[in-house]
DNA sequence: TCAGTGACGCACA
DNA sequence: CTGTGCGCCACTG
């Protein structure tokens, strides 16, 4: 059988939608969430092909800093400020100002 | 098949 | 605190 065998991408759309809203959660956290520890970089892959349904909240994923993963002179940046500041988040510097890593690490799942 | 790439993460200075 | 370097792993051409 000649099938890509690539790696069902399902799990890390369902751990995005599960971030809640006014919280964020890093690359790595969505990996692990999504059943794959140390995949960080993947699933910024998918976010990158912009693969994924419509509705997918992609901007309360950020670094495990808290950073935004796109420069801050990037429209890319200013869309997924803008869309943060919806949900309630305050960005400054271009960073998530949120108890430290509150979320990032397990406040939301852990 | 091989080599390059990247919306990352972490250790170190 | 910031900046730099290396490692990681899946995808593309």
């Amino acid at each position: 059988m000649a099938s890509t065998a690539k790696i069902d991408p399902a799990p890390v759309w369902s751990a995005i939608q599960a971030i809640p809203k006014g919280e964020v959660a890093s690359y790595g956290q969505v990996a692990v969430r999504a059943g794959h520890p140390g995949r960080a970089r993947w699933v910024a892959q998918l976010l990158a092909r912009q693969l994924g349904p419509k509705g997918l909240p992609w901007h309360r994923v950020v670094r495990s800093d808290g950073r935004i993963a796109f420069p801050t002179d990037s429209a890319e940046f200013l869309e997924q400020a803008k869309r943060l500041r919806a949900d309630g988040v305050l960005i400054v510097n271009g960073r998530v100002t949120i108890s430290k890593r509150s979320i990032l690490d397990e406040a939301i799942w852990g």
